[in-house]
DNA sequence: ACCTGAACACCGTTCAAGT
DNA sequence: ACCTGAACACCGTTCAAGT
């Protein structure tokens, strides 16, 4: 019986897997900052020295957080029969994730190389090689759009970042508003973006983003 | 003589320019867990407190710090004749930058819509618009290409943080074996990916990717 | 108006001591 | 082997007190 937590159902015994979902937990309702080993320790019921001993560190921890719940994602993504749509489902995959957790956003965009990367990666890897983009030629596209989900990922983690008692669209308005206020000579086109700003939709623009990459993706083929 | 620090050179009073540009000091040398108000009040030969005088805290600062250096990219960057030379050229202004003082990386894709990012957005918008791109698919091609360019931002910052005494094609080599190492099956793109890792030039690979994006942007002229 | 520096309320991480 | 919780070495920020 040295390995209980195998053989029954206790719920007392500390791993690795349960202090990820108690962080996954507290991410979600308190960002980034929320999570302290203290939090963690007193969810958990432990001390905060405990978890140490099951994770290496709160970067370690951060990152098997967004490795958890992209292995889900990237589990739950069918392969397309067209690589194209292989690509934006697997995009939008990872767009929905950053707005159901959008901590994950900063996470992605602020260690590339990470697991979690790396599984998006695979993917769309694959999917550009079936697309036909000739070897020497992989990595710029490969990561050209990388590029474009990641960016979009750590603009998602910008506004999640934001207090949860201002509304989303309220918090558009007074960017555009702010906008309106910039010089106009030096800012022509930011203020005429700025009308645009409040009735555009994040996902569809997105999308947009990933096709246009994929036009340049397939003009090398 | 209310004002002295505008009429004479007294270089002991301070003044946010002048906490910038020692925080930008200690950024380049010391990284964003290296500025600490001690540190910079050390520097500076003032309280930690009195920095608050001037700037209202760290985080404002830090944005501040991003602003001087991209303001300064940008008043270097003459507009081109042909508008996506103006974009490609912006970006590598961009590129540069990023790896003159890395930790402007995290500070750009962390915060998309403070003021470095609306120097940046507003050039290459203006340039956008100059191609042919109409009214309504403005918004989707500007935020593709700013996308790209901070994607590879962050890319760059993660890069940066890694300790000084690691050199960056040991460091290259280093991601390559392990990825080499994963499993065959899940992961056989990426192990493919490896064996270009270390050859691969980032600025090159950089502009390949601007160019991918820019032939999707011209194809909805 | 501007600066000083101690004090406050936190952190991540370590480690002797327990079981 | 695994857990406890006090202790350490920091942070950002505030604020009474100075000039």
């Amino acid at each position: 019986m040295t390995r209980r937590n195998l053989s029954n159902g206790r719920h007392d015994a500390l791993s690795e897997e349960r202090i990820v979902e108690a962080s996954i937990g507290i991410l979600d309702r308190d960002g980034v900052n929320g999570l302290t080993f203290r939090a963690l320790a007193s969810r958990l019921k432990t001390g905060s020295g405990a978890i140490y001993w099951h994770v290496a560190d709160k970067q370690t921890l951060l990152a098997a957080a967004t490795d958890h719940v992209i292995a889900g994602v990237m589990a739950a993504v069918p392969t397309q029969s067209v690589p194209q749509d292989t690509i934006r489902v697997v995009a939008l995959g990872v767009f929905d994730a950053i707005e159901a957790h959008p901590w994950i956003g900063a996470q992605l965009s602020s260690n590339p190389w990470q697991r979690a990367s790396l599984r998006i990666l695979e993917r769309i890897g694959g999917a550009v090689q079936a697309i036909g983009v000739p070897e020497h030629a992989l990595f710029n596209a490969v990561t050209a759009l990388i590029n474009c989900i990641f960016g979009v990922a750590s603009q998602h983690a910008a506004a999640s970042r934001l207090p949860r008692d201002i509304d989303r669209s309220d918090h558009l308005a007074a960017i555009a508003a702010a906008w309106a206020q910039l010089d106009p000579v030096e800012y022509a086109f930011v203020r005429e973006l700025a009308a645009q700003l409040p009735g555009h939709d994040d996902r569809t623009q997105f999308l947009a983003g990933i096709n246009l990459v994929l036009v340049g993706v397939e003009s090398i083929r």
